[in-house]
RNA sequence: GGGGAGAUACCCAAGUGGCCAACGGGGGCAGACUGUAAAUCUGUUGUCUCACGACUUCACAGGUUCGAAUCCUGUUCUCCCCA
């Protein structure tokens, strides 16, 4: 059986653990959680490192435990935030729960030996009055101790609501509660989290009477992973990248890995793959031999997109972006059949228009403009001529020039383009 | 309550009677280079017009003037100081 801990290491999952935590890890199989706040009703990739968390765990012979916190996600972590958040009401929390949970089930094995378990703190909260929490939970844990967490601290000069101050109290419970009736005694998350799963460890030594003793709790945290500029991983220009295909698409979706830096590349290799640490070293030789081949982006854009959305639309997401990108596909372009067409460009912006519209030609800025809408202005579409940005079906074009049916794909497709990125359809009808 | 400063385009910020569609910086978009990268360089960044040019725009509403972002009056909002 290979050993969790050192999987992490190697893969740079490891930030920091408590001590005990490798040798009870090395005793045998164990049960370790780690919670998901349904916030939105879909994960998106900054919840991937902690998935994969879960992953490795289940790989390395252990049993996960995903907890949606229906309970928390009403409170509210003050951990990274600088100021009090909305709280969100019931539906829109079970709705997202459902979401989160179909989610998870793509990648973590919820049947078999060790099957994976979700539960949701909301049911263990939903019947604790408010009078038996403080009486059971709150008695045990000094108000010292937890104005001494830096989620609490930093609040402090600006005001923090007894709500989300309660918070670690109510997450350090789910640890206790898990522990108790899941036989769970280790708590993974992001390194922001240490100082709430460190109220849950303390809750079990003092709630836990002898058990505590023999069978501590303990902790396990990952690096916070960020982009070479410093910046938050996880965020495309258009916010963040999710793993629902209606938030993002598959082709988005491969798009963001593709264009993740050098720096980063390895990285994720090693934490968002389940690849041998053989595999992932050849490749990374082979991206530094040739660089501008991108071999380590497409490997990761590959696996995680079919590991998301399927192989089925990784392959378009692949034959899209060649379409859209290499230079050497404009050709291709002009043969791929009416369906292809539409599939490679799903993504793309479109509108129909009359075909009459062509007969007797229409100028490519009132095509731009007027007719589309692709461009905000005659004057932005001129310039745009101008500045030798625009291209019909791949091939570049001046100002003055007039479009008609002879320049339509298929008789009823035309692809207009600005710059690298910017692509629009317009679709033939009548 | 008294006194002072200010409100300019996506953001910061110059401009205090015509040379202002408005300096400069940031950001955005595009071009070159490149690896769909970074860095760099270049262009562009109110609307309409092929263009000359026209129109709308400097918190809001009026006014003075041949002419206002710029002067006057009122309104709203922001900031600072004194009580």
């Amino acid at each position: 059986m290979r050993n969790y801990i050192e999987e992490l290491r190697w893969r740079g999952l490891l930030h920091d653990s408590m001590p005990g935590a490798e040798e009870q890890l090395a005793k045998g199989p164990q049960r370790g959680y780690i919670g998901f706040d349904p916030t939105a009703d879909s994960l998106h990739v900054g919840n991937m490192v902690q998935i994969m968390m879960l992953v490795h765990f289940q790989r390395c012979g252990n049993t996960p435990i995903a907890l949606v916190g229906g309970a928390t996600g009403m409170v509210g972590d003050p951990s990274g935030k600088s100021s009090e958040r909305n709280l969100l009401d019931e539906d829109a929390l079970r709705h997202n729960q459902a979401c989160v949970q179909a989610q998870l089930e793509r990648f973590i094995d919820f049947t078999g030996t060790n099957a994976a378990e979700l539960v949701n703190n909301y049911d263990w909260f939903k019947d604790m009055g408010f009078l038996r929490f403080i009486r059971e939970v709150g008695k045990h844990i000094t108000v010292n101790y937890m104005m001494a967490k830096d989620s609490v601290k930093n609040r402090l000069e600006t005001g923090i609501s007894f709500t989300e101050f309660s918070y670690q109290l109510v997450q350090g419970y789910d640890f206790y509660w898990l522990y108790k009736n899941k036989g769970c005694n280790l708590q993974m998350g992001g390194s922001d989290q240490w100082g709430n799963i460190t109220t849950g460890t303390e809750l079990i030594r003092r709630m836990g009477g002898e058990e505590a003793v023999s069978n501590p709790a303990f902790a396990i945290t990952t690096p916070l992973l960020t982009k070479a500029d410093g910046s938050k991983f996880g965020k495309s220009e258009s916010g963040n990248v999710w793993l629902d295909a209606k938030r993002t698409s598959p082709y988005k979706f491969y798009q963001f890995w593709l264009n993740v830096g050098d720096e980063e590349a390895a990285k994720c290799l090693r934490i968002f793959t389940t690849w041998e640490q053989e595999r992932i070293e050849s490749i990374e030789r082979d991206h530094k031999k040739l660089p501008h081949l991108r071999i380590i982006q497409r490997e990761l854009g590959r696996d995680l997109t079919a590991r998301i959305h399927g192989d089925r639309a990784m392959n378009h997401a692949v034959v899209a972006s060649n379409v859209m990108f290499d230079e050497e596909a404009v050709d291709g372009l002009l043969t791929l059949s009416r369906e292809d067409l539409l599939t490679v460009f799903e993504d793309v912006p479109s509108k129909e228009i009359e075909r009459s519209t062509f007969e007797s030609g229409v100028s490519i800025v009132e095509l731009l403009c007027d007719k589309t809408g692709f461009l905000a202005s005659r004057g932005e579409a001129k310039r745009a001529l101008k500045e030798g940005s625009i291209s019909m079906n791949k091939r570049k074009v001046g100002d003055g020039v007039s479009v008609t049916s002879s320049d339509l794909l298929n008789g009823d497709l035309l692809l207009l383009q600005r710059g690298k990125k910017n692509y629009f359809l317009v679709k033939v009808v009548g």
